[in-house]
DNA sequence: AATTCGACGCATGAATCGACGCAACTCGTA
DNA sequence: TACGAGTTGCGTCGATTCATGCGTCGAATT
């Protein structure tokens, strides 16, 4: 019983592809059981299992299935190219298949991590966003990683109304993400930024990236969840008394400009309140309301925010 | 002391099938009497007997033998989908009852809690959370110390409508938490068990509770979020053919039994599933699916599930 | 004398095989 | 911007292979 001769099945399940890939990877890169007699059913080895553990991480990070597949063939064990798989001038074609999630040309990475979230592989997934925001930094992996994924899964779950596990999956990935950035750096000082969606809004993920990268950057914030009511972030201003406050609105019907009135005449008014998000149209927003167009940008303006009020508090 | 050592014609006739089968089960799968030599008769324990039960139960419910048999050889008496769940005491818990349960003597740990909640003081949240589970232990920490604040949090706030922020923001470090602690344990293993909310249900924090306690002891996990539709959900079974699935309804509008048949109908159907959660109703769930009372008991029978099926090579 | 043992073989249903094709995605080119 | 070419994952179909429960047979056990 120690000589594991797993099936073709389990090999798959495990994986988390079809049977039929396996044995199209069979077929296509020769990426198959060392024995294998034509017309018998595969028995796959524990070494033919590393070899397809290989493609899967490989692909997991954006390599092209046919470069992959020869990499796994001869080298088994190997590890990932390069810091960062820079695939620039390069002729690897790389389509998608299937039921997968479109990226466009967001690079390599982006593709990735549609094909690992597509496996509901939560390790290959937390894997991917963790080395991206290594490497770049949370507004370049937002901005060329995060989003167009989120967007392309978003697309096609309205379209398909399927897929919704796979995006649940990947919006908890990306917040675990989030949060283990902000847990690393740490807060210095009191946090002076309230993040918040707006009334019924309930995608938090921009959000989340802002708080990180303000973590990222040295800038403590507070971070109130998705859904919160007017009366709520009232109350929170109120007795948090932040220097700026940020609210998201995603789409259109979250969008009321009356919060971001409310805002400005309660109480502990905020120096600053940004409108974020697509939901607000520019024409509709009250006096004294900012409206960041981008991560970067809502970034420069709260780290802006931070310094001002450093020199103010110098007195 | 009454060792009776059945012959296999009594065995055989006990468990409704063939003597030929019993000795088909012990020289295939090593499924037979403890002491056994050679040529002699078979002397079938009490023991034996228990271990052949579980193999019939499970064969009887669609499980494949080959499968059933490493279960049953080694987690004999493990708790199993019987024809009759007639498993239960009463509600000795749960958490969306209308019992009266403010923070109140639930200990200092959970009163501190309650105030950094209040004072929307992330880092004091989660510095007090990560202190317990270091202490005490995921399990520990959620029956002691989480739920009482969450549950006392939930109706004050269903009360006042207000603290909604409140909520959502423990809510967040508590999921970030147990994020961190499924990242800190490596996961060894394909995982085999997948865990997701029922459909329309929202509530996943308890789920996310299970999936760091699994990981805690090393078991690896597959968790989709909150408002898994069935379809969505049957998908993600077939694709990724989990040995376990735990299904999470928190009240009793999203506990639809239906689901549960469709995943023990459905192809590749689980070893086990699981209904977890106060919103299911015992007298209204399908045979063969159990219904932990509460999270260390989900734990263990998930443990079982993943000793039976755990032989294979690490990667 | 009644069972049981070990070995062999058979019938059947599930799983897999090989081949084919589809759909979706990316990229180069017009 | 649109369109064709190349990739790639996976569903489908008829045939084949495997897994599994059990019957049969001569010898051994109880």
């Amino acid at each position: 019983m120690a000589d594991e001769a797993l099936s073709a099945g389990v090999v798959a399940r495990r994986l988390g592809i079809a049977v039929t890939t396996l044995r199209t990877w069979h077929q296509r890169y020769g990426l198959g059981p060392s024995e294998h007699v034509p017309g018998r059913h595969r028995r796959y080895t524990p070494a033919d299992l590393i070899r397809l553990e290989t493609m899967r991480r490989l692909t997991a990070n954006g390599v092209a299935p046919a470069e992959a597949a020869r990499w796994a063939v001869q080298a088994p064990d190997a590890a990932l190219p390069g810091p960062a798989p820079r695939t620039e001038g390069r002729g690897a074609r790389d389509g998608g298949g299937g039921a997968t999630i479109p990226v466009g040309r967001s690079g390599p990475a982006a593709r990735g991590l549609a094909r690992a979230a597509m496996r509901l592989d939560s390790n290959a997934i937390n894997e991917v966003i963790d080395r991206a925001i290594r490497t770049g930094g949370v507004v370049v992996t937002w901005d060329t990683l995060l989003r167009p994924v989120l967007a392309g899964l978003g697309e096609r779950h309205a379209a398909t109304a399927a897929l919704i596990e796979v995006e649940h999956l990947v919006s908890r990935c990306v917040s675990e993400a989030f949060a283990a950035v902000v847990r690393a750096h740490a807060p210095n000082g009191p946090p002076r930024i309230l993040l918040s969606c707006a009334d019924e809004e309930q995608h938090s993920l921009p959000l989340e990236a802002l708080g990180a990268a303000l973590a990222e950057a040295g800038i403590a914030h507070r971070l109130l969840g998705a859904r919160v009511p007017v009366r709520a972030l009232l109350g929170a201003v109120h007795r948090t008394g932040p220097a700026a406050v940020v609210l998201w609105s995603q789409t259109r019907s979250t969008a009321d400009p009356t919060q971001l009135t409310a805002l400005l005449a309660g109480p502990r008014r905020p120096l600053l309140v940004f409108a974020a998000g697509p939901g607000w149209r520019a024409d509709s927003l009250p006096a004294g309301v900012v409206r960041p167009a981008n991560l970067a940008e809502a970034l420069s303006l709260a780290a802006a925010v931070r310094d001002s009020l450093d020199q103010s508090a110098a007195g």
